[in-house]
DNA sequence: CTGTTACTTAGCCATTCGGTTAAGTTTCAG
DNA sequence: CTGAAACTTAACCGAATGGCTAAGTAACAG
C-alpha cells in the first residue's frame, strides 16, 4: 500500500503528452513494434522510442524483444494507481462535506448573515 | 464531447508533480491563500507561485484575490476529464476482449499448437 | 556474403521546468 | 504616514523534454 510518489509523478508525466496517449491507444489493440507504432506519426524514429522509453519507465508498458523486433505490449493494470489517487481524493472531498469545520463554516455564515 | 487534448496534456502534467499534488490535497480541505498553501514546503514563494499558476492553467484550480490575499480553491469537476479518458481506454480495452482479431489470434495459436 | 529491415546510440538543439534571489507593488494595521 | 504582510515581477540557472540527424549494430532474406 505504500503509494510512491514518484512512480505517480512518471506515470502522469507520461500520460502528459498527446503522442504518448497515442500510442497507449494503438496498444490497446493489442501488441505492435516499434515501427507499428512509429507509422501514425511525423516523427523521426528515435523520436517514438524516447517515448516509448518514457512510457516503458512508467511502467504503462511493457517491451520485449525477438530477433530484431521490440514488441510492446500494454501494462492495463499500471492505470489502476493513477485510478486509484483520482479515487482517493474525490472519497475525501466528498467526506468533506459533513466534516466539524464545513459545518462550523457554514453555521458562522448564518450567524453573520442574520 | 470534443476532447481537447491539449486540456488533458496540461491537466496530466499539473498533477505530474509531488509538490502540485500535496497543494491540491491540501485544497481538499477547503479553500487556501498563497502563503497558507506554500506552508508545507521548503520552497521559496515565487516557486510556489509557479506551481499554482501550473495547476489553474490546467484548470483544476482557481485563485480570486480579495485584498492582498489571492485564494485558492479546488475546481472538484475538473478531475472529470482524466477520470473519463481513462474510463474510455478501460471500456476499449474489455471490448476487445471478444473481438475478431483476438478469436483469430487465438485460433491461430490453437492451430500452431495442434 | 550482401542488402535491407529494424532498431539503437550518440550528439546536438531549442524550449520548458522547477528552482533560486532580488526588487517591486499593494494593502492593511497602527 | 510608516512599516510589515502578502503577494508579484523579473532575471537568471541547471536539468529534463521533445525534437532532429547521422551513424552504428543485429538479424533475416536471398
Amino acid at each position: 500500500m505504500l503509494e510512491e510518489p514518484l512512480a505517480l509523478d512518471r506515470m502522469f508525466q507520461a500520460l502528459s503528452d498527446q503522442s504518448r496517449r497515442g500510442m497507449i491507444d494503438r496498444l490497446g489493440n493489442g501488441p505492435a513494434s516499434v515501427t507499428e507504432l512509429a507509422q501514425p506519426f511525423a516523427m523521426a524514429l528515435p523520436t517514438v522510442m524516447k517515448h516509448l522509453q518514457v512510457l516503458e519507465s512508467s511502467g504503462l508498458v511493457l517491451s520485449e524483444k525477438s530477433g530484431r523486433v521490440r514488441t510492446y505490449h500494454l501494462r492495463k493494470e499500471a492505470l489502476a494507481s493513477v485510478e486509484h489517487w483520482i479515487a482517493e481524493r474525490k472519497a475525501g472531498w466528498n467526506r468533506s462535506f459533513d466534516r466539524l469545520d464545513q459545518f462550523l463554516a457554514d453555521t458562522s455564515t448564518e450567524t453573520i448573515t442574520e
